[in-house]
DNA sequence: CAGCAATATTTGTCAACGGCAAGTTTATTA
DNA sequence: TAATAAACTTGCCGTTGACAAATATTGCTG
């Protein structure tokens, strides 16, 4: 197992485009019976935890364009999936939140991922779960922090 | 460290879908003053290595129906990023390789990646690197076998 | 070997997706 | 209070992708 730099970075290379095909392929195989695309389910789980969130928040966290999460809660909203209300204190900003039918879609979803995710682990050795989560913990980190300094990078430069 | 299977499965849909997140992005970032659509660019990817592919492979490949392929391997030839010609065995087959030019921009991207991997890598212990590698491995090989296994179900299926 | 099924691909049609630029409405600031 | 800024929405356009129906070529069968 070549641990060195180079291998490394050959190694992910080859690893993770295949297992992104692959959870994709398996994220659009949850949704099937249900009437909603992977971009909606997206939406749906962004809301899931927060009572309500306003547009733009929804588009970053979605990295999305203010426009396109507009357009996107448009069909949630005639799926009846989300309900959207405009903020009593600063009238600009649209709050949108789950429905109680988009709440109970998005938790039928979480229960298949936690069923498939399940099998795979089942499928695992004990050490390879833990190494799988250390590493993707660490992995996680250096992505925060890379977009946490190009943040402030940004910032700083349009201050100047 | 929780290494038990619930623990795993909650650790790993919270790390995955951030860290999807992030290489989307990611991949839309390495793309930029190129004029390529992220399914382009996948679509030279995977043309890549072998000389030529007949437009079904293609399709398998990118997990897109045939007519998909087909739509976007018009506008890659739209672009002079590939050449399609038809088979002179089995005049059914169309197949798709990528042109000269198709290759350089390739090329460009995969030496983009790297850098961009290698600036990952650096912020990452050995241990780290090793235990992303070991996980990863061990994953693929499941949805490997997964994918495996439903495939000779199916089969099996169809021909009882 | 004619004819019919199977294979490989394309086309028509439709909706979702998403960016950009130009609006609209409401808040903030000078 | 006028000018600016902030938060969205709309118009416009091209890409993406699915499904069903065509087309062309090959393979099989009686």
């Amino acid at each position: 197992m070549p641990a060195d730099i180079p291998g490394f970075v050959q190694q992910i290379q080859r690893l993770f485009p295949r297992i992104m095909r692959y959870l994709e392929a398996e994220a659009s195989r949850e949704l099937i019976g249900l009437e909603v695309t992977p971009a909606q389910m997206n939406a749906l789980v962004v809301l899931y935890e927060p009572k309500n969130l306003p547009m733009g928040e929804l588009a970053d966290s979605l990295g999305l364009t203010e426009s396109a999460a507009t357009r996107l809660v448009d069909r949630l909203l005639r799926m009846n999936l989300v309900r959207r209300d405009r903020d009593e204190v600063d009238r600009r900003v649209v709050r949108v939140r789950l429905s109680t039918y988009g709440r109970q879609l998005a938790d039928l979803v979480f229960q298949r991922r936690q069923e498939q995710f399940t099998r795979f682990a089942e499928r695992l050795r004990e050490e390879q779960r833990s190494n799988l989560v250390e590493g993707l913990t660490a992995l996680l980190t250096v992505f925060q922090d890379l977009e946490h300094e190009s943040r402030t990078a940004n910032n700083t430069f349009q201050e100047s």
